[in-house]
DNA sequence: CGCCTTTGACCTGCGC
DNA sequence: GCGCAGGTCAAAGGCG
C-alpha cells in the first residue's frame, strides 16, 4: 500500500504538472494570436492590445459567461442574483433559504468567478449511484444520516429510502437507498450533493467519491460531436485501473455516474439500465485500492476537482490520461485478479472505499478538464433521450 | 428526553 | 386542467 500510494503521488504530481505546462501553453497560444491579429488592426485596437495581462484572461471569462447565458439550466433566478445586479443579490442574501440551510445551496460562491458558479449550480444536481451487494438495510459510508422518508418506486416492489445527512445542521447531501427488484441483496445507493462540514477519514473516500464521480461526469472535457459522452474517453480513462464489473452511466433526469460493484456475470443483469446510459466495464487494479486507505488521497483528488472548473480542454486531457496510464496487464494476471476482487468486494463497506478509490482516479486523473461550457453540454447529454450505448474493450 | 423511524399528506414537475 | 410519480414535510410513536 505504501509503494502504491507512493506511485499515486507520483502519478499525481505528473498530472499536475501536465496541467500546469498546458494552461502556460494555452495562455501562450493565446497571446500569440492576439499579438497576430494585433498587426492587422488599426492604430486605435493596438492600442487596447497593450493591456495584454487583462486581454487573455478576459477570454477565460468570456468563456465561462458565454456558456452561463446560453445554458437554460444556468439562467435561473438563482445564477442570475449570484453574478448579476448587487441589490438583487443583496435580497437574496436576506431571504430566509438563502442561507446553508436550504437544500443544496452551496454558499461562499466566488460572485466574481463565473465559471465555478456555473459547475457549481450544475452539481447541485449531479449523482452518484453506487451498486453493491448486501443484505444490510445500508452501506456504511462513515456518515451520520437521518432518514426522512420512504416511498414505493414504479416499477420496484422494494421501497425506497430517502437518507439526509446529519452530521451537521443544514448539510445538504442527501442519499436514496433501494434494493434491487430483481436481485434484493443489490443495493443502489445514490448520492446528492456536497458536504458543508469537515468528514471523519472513514467517510471521505466516498465523500469525496460522489463530488469525483459528479464533476466527472459534468466536466467538459468527454464531449463529443453530439453531445454524448465520448465512449472512448470513458474506455481509455478507466480500462487500465479495473478488473471487476462497474457502470459509468448518464442517465435522466438528472446526470449520474453509476458504479456497479456487485460483479454480476451478466452486468445488464437486474440493471434495467436505460437506453442513456453508458457501461463500462472496467477492472481494478488491486494496487489502487490503497488510495481508498490513506484518506490524504481523496483530499488531494478533491482539490484537483476545485481546479477543474478553471481551465478545459479535451485534447490536452486525453494526452494527458494516456501519459499517466499504467501498461497494460496480462490476460492471466486479470484472471487471478478478477478472482479475487469478486470475493473483496462482497463486503459492501469494502465496495463503498472501492467506489471512491475508483472515482477519484477518475476525478483526479483530468485536473485540466471542466468548464461551464462543456458542462452545458453533459448536462443536456443526460437529460436528452438519444439512444446510444457502447462496451468498452 | 432526545433522537430516530414511520407514514400519510403535501408539493412539484411532467406528460397528456 | 388533470393525473401520475418522485420527492419532501411533519406529526405521531418507538426506543434507549
Amino acid at each position: 500500500m505504501n509503494a502504491e500510494n507512493q506511485r499515486l503521488r507520483g502519478m499525481l504530481s505528473q498530472v499536475s504538472s501536465n496541467y500546469t505546462a498546458l494552461q502556460m501553453r494555452l495562455v501562450g497560444l493565446m497571446q500569440q494570436q492576439k499579438n497576430s491579429t494585433a498587426h492587422d488592426s488599426t492604430q486605435e485596437h493596438e492600442k487596447k492590445q497593450e493591456n495584454g495581462g487583462a486581454t487573455v484572461p478576459r477570454q477565460f471569462l468570456d468563456l465561462g459567461l458565454a456558456s452561463e447565458i446560453d445554458d437554460p439550466s444556468n439562467s435561473s433566478s438563482e445564477e442570475k442574483t449570484t453574478s448579476g445586479s448587487p441589490h438583487k443579490k443583496i435580497g437574496r442574501a436576506e431571504s430566509p433559504e438563502s442561507d446553508s440551510c436550504g437544500p443544496n445551496k452551496i454558499p461562499k460562491l466566488n460572485p466574481s468567478n463565473p465559471v465555478d458558479q456555473s459547475t457549481e449550480a450544475t452539481m447541485k444536481k449531479a449523482r452518484v449511484s453506487v451498486r453493491a451487494r448486501s443484505e444490510a438495510p445500508m452501506i456504511s459510508d462513515g456518515c451520520q444520516w437521518r432518514k426522512y422518508g420512504q416511498k414505493m418506486a414504479k416499477g420496484n416492489p422494494c421501497p425506497r429510502a430517502y437518507y439526509r445527512c446529519t452530521m451537521a445542521v443544514g448539510c445538504p447531501v442527501r442519499k436514496q437507498v433501494q434494493r434491487c427488484a430483481e436481485d434484493r441483496t443489490i443495493l443502489t445507493t445514490t448520492y446528492e450533493g456536497t458536504h458543508n462540514h469537515p468528514l471523519p477519514p472513514a467517510a471521505m473516500a466516498l465523500a469525496s467519491t460522489t463530488s469525483a464521480a459528479a464533476s466527472m461526469l459534468l466536466s467538459g472535457s468527454m464531449p463529443s460531436p453530439d453531445g454524448l459522452i465520448n465512449p472512448n474517453f470513458l474506455a481509455r480513462t478507466l480500462l487500465p485501473y479495473s478488473s471487476n464489473m462497474a457502470t459509468i452511466s448518464a442517465s435522466a433526469p438528472f446526470p449520474t455516474v453509476t458504479l456497479d460493484l456487485t460483479h454480476s456475470p451478466n452486468p445488464l443483469q437486474c440493471q434495467r439500465v436505460p437506453p442513456t446510459q453508458y457501461q463500462v466495464p472496467f477492472l481494478v487494479h488491486p494496487q489502487n485500492f490503497a488510495s481508498v486507505t490513506n484518506p490524504q488521497m481523496p483530499q488531494v483528488f478533491g482539490q484537483a476537482l476545485v481546479n477543474q472548473s478553471k481551465f478545459s480542454g479535451l485534447q490536452s486531457s486525453q494526452n494527458n490520461i494516456e501519459q499517466i496510464q499504467p501498461p497494460l496487464h496480462h490476460q492471466s494476471f486479470t484472471n487471478t485478479l478478477s478472482a479475487a476482487t469478486a470475493a473483496i468486494t462482497a463486503d459492501p463497506n469494502f465496495s463503498a472505499a472501492l467506489a471512491a478509490a475508483i472515482t477519484s482516479i477518475m476525478g483526479g486523473s483530468r485536473p485540466d478538464s471542466g468548464n461551464a461550457t462543456n458542462n452545458t453540454t453533459n448536462v443536456n447529454t443526460s437529460t436528452s433521450n438519444k439512444s446510444s450505448s457502447f462496451m468498452g474493450n
